[in-house]
DNA sequence: GGCTTGATTTTGACAGTGTCAAGATGTGCT
DNA sequence: AGCACATCTTGACACTGTCAAAATCAAGCC
């Protein structure tokens, strides 16, 4: 069986430390994580992490990858209903994301942040990672304009750019607690599919 | 004539710590103002801005006041184009909303940022206040729909939730970096334009 | 003038933070 | 056994937000 050391040499205290410190952002937020308290949680001495973790910034890069991943996975799951339209694969797309972002702000403040995209020496790694993602929704655009589903007045490259501002927009205003109203995110949602998306 | 105090009693410290501040935003940004380079600034000891802000949320609240104010005079200045087509207004409401989050992001952070609207206790102030910039969108919205220049398929609310969302979005990734390329600023506001009010 | 009242500013202090250098402790290899 | 290496801890430093107590000044009243 895996055995679950607790002495001297943890054994994989780098995941840990990842797991405890998106358990603590979940509770308190970015601003309430401190590398000491971490430490703590862990059961480990304040400098432990530092011989995982260059930074505190390198640790809140390292869950950012990792929400990137998870995102990735939320979103590819709802994909692929197949006899669907393309109003209600959109309209799933849209939710998928939106939801995601809300369901997981300890996650999504990170990945489009500032702690990672201005604080940072080089966010070289995920610059090149949330790059990724959107050239994928930028070919899910052409594709969409290929079958005639949206319209070729705009490049797809602007239509993306647009659209996922959007979608970054409601998620942004939801997990802020600026649009109070959590009622009115499938609504909302809905309302984004159908002024983007119309046929 | 109005004598400036550089004595004991500093004569209008509120003013002008608050001057200052804005100052180390635009410099260092929200994380790299520090209460106490503030107060040395300013000339003046750790503790003293304490007599006129209880908090240093309190400080950024303010800040944040500010910001509502200036944004609003902003937008209104660039309002009555009186002869222009419908199409034109919105492009330049649009561009002004954008182009004055952009330039003023040590101001937009905090009006629509995490110190303000999460780790806040009472945000009621300007909670209303930015209730009210978004009900006057909304009543304008509205005058559109009235005038017929964009449809009734979704409500006012909806769809000024919606397309402020998106102004939101591109400001956001705009100055945190993640759109980097800054000339395609307007060319992604004549998007949004067209996309969210196609005649 | 001096005295008091109130506003304003400073000093000293405390707990908490990120981070580093030096040392301690464990693991695996020969 | 001994060695090399990875891993962890202790001690320390400068910095942060914030408070209580003391100092300083301005203005009004005698």
């Amino acid at each position: 069986m895996t055995v679950v050391k607790k002495n001297y040499h943890h054994g994989d205290l780098k995941g840990t430390l990842e797991d405890a410190a998106v358990e603590i952002l979940r509770e308190v937020g970015v601003n309430g994580l401190s590398m000491r308290k971490l430490a703590d949680r862990v059961g480990v001495s304040r400098s432990a992490p530092y011989h995982h973790f260059e930074d505190k910034k390198a640790l809140l890069n390292a869950i950012a990858h990792r929400g990137f991943i998870l995102q990735g996975m939320a979103i590819d799951a709802q994909e692929p209903e197949a006899g669907s339209s393309f109003r209600e694969q959109v309209k799933s797309f849209v939710h998928a994301y939106v939801t995601w972002a809300v369901e997981h702000p300890e996650y999504y403040d990170l990945m489009f942040g500032r702690e990672v995209w201005q604080e940072n020496n080089p966010p070289d790694e995920f610059a090149q990672e949330s790059r990724g993602y959107f050239r994928r929704y930028v070919a899910r655009v052409e594709r969409w304009q290929d079958s005639g589903d949206i319209s070729r007045d705009l490049s797809a490259l602007r239509f993306a750019q647009v659209s996922w501002s959007s979608l970054h927009g409601i998620s942004r205003l939801l997990i802020d607690g600026i649009y109070v109203d959590k009622k009115a995110q499938t609504a909302i949602c809905d309302a984004a599919a159908n002024i983007f998306f119309k046929a």
